[in-house]
RNA sequence: GCCCCAGUAGCCCAAUCGGCAGAGGCAGCGGACUUAAAAUCCGCUCAGUCCGGGUUCGAGUCCCGGCUGGGGCACCA
């Protein structure tokens, strides 16, 4: 068959070695001839030389979970686009691949066939890379890497000592993130909706000694460096990491607690973003699960402390975090003065205190605050409005009022605004030596010890003697060993390398007395944190990269991934770049200039899964309408950030298009370098007006729009051809040359195979942007709109330098516009040479 | 509750600075070619831009207020 799927008969198309009909468009046949010419020609090789201005342009590396889905279809079409756009503006590209290749569902596979996770992971590795050639991308495959390969994950290990030398990796206890069902540690960022991110097991909390990222020390910067990205990121990307990061203005206020029964005098900070309402504070609250509630409760209120711990613990985070939720808690017994006016406040326990945001410890104010409020009518405590707002009376309606106002009951606030009164309180605050203005954030440490075995080993030795000792570089990488498989990898909250005992035993590399290995693997996030770095010298011996090359590339200009990767992945990659710049290793500080997030590939309305059973197999549609047709798909379906919904959409629409772009290369009657300046003039006009269009809409990511320059193009040229002027005109020529290159960018095969029709050798990627002739886009005359009152009443051909005056007379005296006008006089005319004349009658 | 994004023909989507609402495709209808069909080629129909205000000579585009859909954060002090 051409391109018809639903005929089954005449199957040129899908049965690889099949002689294609001659003249039959035959994408199998496409498909079988063009990847080893590609290979032997090392087509997509960057010289790396420097002769030509570098671009690096990057796809999320896949993890290697089974073959390639419809997701990465669409994600690794986008990127193409760019590499190969780029590669024909003469741009020297690094567009490479790789796998992100340890993990989990390795693991788990691992485990249920008594194998190695390496043995599911490369091959999963082979079947995708397959793919990944078949569908044509446009990668250097001779810089390929993988995650769990020790020749990489040496560096990771290596870039673990630098953060740990530099105190940016340390180890602490603390309560952290469980997942009862896989066994293993989650960092906050893994947890959703109280929930195991994987499995949805909901989360517990247990006290681990755990390694950290001290990614905190960094939060300004990670939110400042993000104007460099605006504009070039996605909006809602920038505001989820600003949200993430959660930025906070306030001030720290220490409140001493009075000593009482028993317990002596102490201070307590607490963080508030209203300072201004200090005087409105009517008690004080700690986290009920905090050791501080245990610090300052009395011995006569311990034991129904305890009661109420234990009747929190009990409670889930999906439970706890409602906001429906009354609210609970208990007295402790103690008092805290409030600093500027010397108050006495109870100091309450509860859970809607968070004790891992701020200091674990609020000033509560209720009248200006809703949860303080619900606390108080709970438990009956005073409430004092201090900021009139002109809102109704809260202690009445029960509603907080949080807006703004004027300061009242404040002392030497009185009077102030809102605003005014913020800096004014930090001020006699910082004055009194009380307190001063602090900046909290919502961002915690990333914790990246994990026990499990598929990962990179953390390069740590524990001593009696000597204490935490890092592996010494030259004996990197500490290797996992090859000898644990199926079973033993079965998680037991311990790592599996704690049961490979010839393993985990060694002499402390310090002292030389028998220590202990570290038997924790890292977060596979850390992996993923600097990949973008090791492909500019993937096989680099003496550092993770080469120094000479880093900067040559970095940082990379265009990165194409989904969203789901919005917070994690991108902040985490921001944090390692910035630290390495600060290393002195790196020049660029942020990563990534420019952010593509492609759209999801649905079905029906909803994203694919296998619970709905609307999946839609990425080799059966290749198999069906052919690589390129699946790829134009993806590309002219709508804008590459949007979803595609693939029930909307047609792979058979785009596979007739193919078709007939690759047709009229059977048209061309004229030689290659033909002369086309005395071809078709209309349509060398849209040709030229094609490639300037494409380029600038290229420049956008509007790639859903070039696509539809490139069908008028062929359009135009089908219509040359038919119209009389036939295949022998040179414009035609140029015509076909033109969306060969532009179609190489969507259409590899179709476009490569056009190519070598017209009498080119190979390849196609490789031919150049064409230049396009400016002055066949000037015009002779140009419509020019005539409105009266905003409406269309005219339309004259004119010069397009006309000028405004001659404009206005030719507008005015149009019949239509007197008609219009209706006798009626005129108050103004707007005149935009040459296209525009607007008439406002009086 | 806070924040971000998006609503244009039956459907997917275009529309530099505010300047003729329509480029392209899908679906539909009709025609040419054919004994017929497929393929191919040609042509046609279809909305006034989610709603309400405002600014302007002029608003899909800018401003204000809503509605709907999608997404993020969330007892975060």
């Amino acid at each position: 068959m051409s391109v018809q799927p639903e005929t089954e008969t005449g199957a040129q198309s899908t049965v690889a070695g099949e002689t294609p009909e001659e003249g039959v468009y035959s994408f199998a046949s496409m498909e079988a001839k063009w990847p080893q010419v590609w290979e032997d020609l090392k087509v997509f090789t960057p010289v790396d030389d420097g002769s030509r201005e570098r671009r690096y342009v990057l796809d999320m590396f896949p993890y290697p979970s089974g073959d390639l889905h419809m997701g990465h279809a669409e994600a690794f079409a986008m990127g193409d686009v760019v590499a190969r756009y780029l590669r024909q503006k003469g741009f020297d590209v690094l567009h490479p691949i790789g796998w992100d290749s340890f993990g989990l569902p390795a693991e788990n596979a691992a485990i249920k066939r008594n194998a190695h996770p390496s043995e599911w992971t490369y091959a999963n590795i082979d079947t995708q890379a397959a793919s990944f050639k078949r569908y044509a991308i446009s990668a250097d495959w001779s810089r390929r890497l993988h995650t769990s390969d020790p020749e990489y994950y040496r560096w990771t290990q290596w870039l673990f000592k630098r953060f740990y030398e530099r105190g940016l990796a340390y180890r602490k206890d603390s309560p952290v993130n469980w997942c009862p069902k896989d066994l293993t540690v989650l960092a906050n960022e893994q947890v959703v909706n109280g929930a195991c991110e994987r499995c949805g097991t909901p989360v517990t909390k247990k006290s681990l000694n755990q390694w950290y990222f001290k990614i905190t020390e960094y939060a300004d910067r990670l939110l400042d460096d993000m104007s460099e990205l605006q504009g070039h990121w996605p909006e809602r990307v920038l505001a989820m990491q600003r949200n993430w990061i959660g930025r906070s203005e306030g001030a720290h206020v220490r409140f001493a607690i009075e000593a009482t029964d028993g317990r002596a005098e102490r201070g307590v900070t607490v963080f508030t973003t209203r300072p201004d309402t200090l005087y409105g504070a009517t008690f004080f609250v700690v986290a009920a699960d905090a050791h501080l509630a245990l610090d300052l409760v009395t011995p006569e209120h311990h034991d129904a402390l305890m009661a109420y711990r234990e009747k929190v613990k009990a409670l889930s985070d999906i439970e706890r975090q409602s906001t429906e939720r009354e609210k609970t808690g208990v007295f402790t017994g103690r008092y805290a003065i409030n600093p500027l006016n010397g108050e006495k406040l109870p100091v309450w326990a509860a859970d809607y205190v968070l004790a891992d945001y701020g200091t674990g410890a609020i000033m509560a104010v209720p009248a200006h605050d809703q949860r303080d409020l619900d606390f108080a009518r709970a438990f009956n405590l005073p409430v004092r409005p201090v900021l009139n707002t002109g809102g109704e009376d809260p202690v009445e309606t029960g509603i907080a009022t949080a807006g703004e106002g004027t300061l009242m009951n404040s002392g030497e606030l009185d009077g102030l605004s809102k605003a005014e009164a913020i800096p004014a309180a930090i001020d006699i605050l910082e004055k009194l030596g009380t307190g001063e203005k602090f900046v909290n954030f919502r961002l915690r440490d990333w914790l990246l010890s994990r026990q499990r075995f598929w990962g990179t080993p953390i390069p740590i030795i524990h001593c009696a003697e000597c204490g935490e000792v890092p592996v010494p570089d030259d004996q990197l990488p500490v290797t996992l060993p090859e000898n644990l498989r199926g079973e033993a990898l079965s998680p037991r909250g311990t790592s599996p390398l704690a049961a490979a005992l010839e393993w985990v035993n060694v002499e402390c590399p310090n002292c030389g007395r028998a220590a202990e290995r570290d038997t924790d693997t890292m977060d596979t996030f850390v992996d993923s944190s600097w990949y973008f770095l090791r492909f500019v010298s993937p096989h680099y011996t003496e550092g993770p990269f080469d120094p000479a090359k880093i900067n040559a590339w970095m940082p990379v200009g265009q990165y194409v991934g989904g969203v789901e990767h919005a917070i994690l992945h991108l902040l985490y990659a921001r944090f390692f770049t910035k630290v390495i710049h600060d290393m002195g290793l790196l020049e660029a500080d942020e990563p990534f200039s420019a952010l593509l997030n492609q759209g999801q590939v649905l079905n029906g309305g909803k994203a694919m899964s296998k619970s709905l059973g609307n999946g839609v197999d990425l080799g059966e549609q290749l198999d069906k309408f052919g690589v390129d047709a699946v790829r134009l798909t993806m590309v002219f379906a709508s804008p590459p950030e949007d979803d595609v919904d693939w029930a909307d959409v047609s792979p058979s629409g785009s596979a007739k298009f193919l078709a007939r772009a690759w047709r009229l290369g059977k048209d061309v009657a004229s030689e290659p370098g033909v002369d086309v300046s005395t071809g078709d003039r209309t349509l060398r006009t849209v040709t030229h007006r094609t490639i300037a269009d494409a380029a600038e809409l290229l420049d956008n990511n509007k790639f859903n729009v070039v696509v539809a320059k490139l069908m008028e193009l062929v359009n135009a040229t089908r219509k040359t051809i038919d119209a009389g002027a036939g295949g022998a005109d040179p414009a035609v020529r140029e015509a076909a040359e033109a969306v060969a290159i532009i179609l190489s960018l969507f259409a590899p095969y179709t476009a490569e195979d056009l190519w070598n029709q017209l009498g080119h050798p190979a390849s196609v990627a490789n031919a150049g942007w064409p230049s396009h002739d400016a002055s066949l886009l000037v015009q002779d005359t140009v419509t020019a709109v005539v409105q009266v009152q905003g409406k269309v009443r005219d339309r004259l051909e004119v010069s397009p330098d006309i000028s405004e005056d001659a404009l206005r007379e030719l507008a005015l005296a149009s019949e239509n516009v007197q008609r219009a006008l209706d006798g009626r006089g005129i108050r103004t005319v707007i005149v935009r040479a040459p296209k525009l004349v607007n008439i406002v009658p009086a």
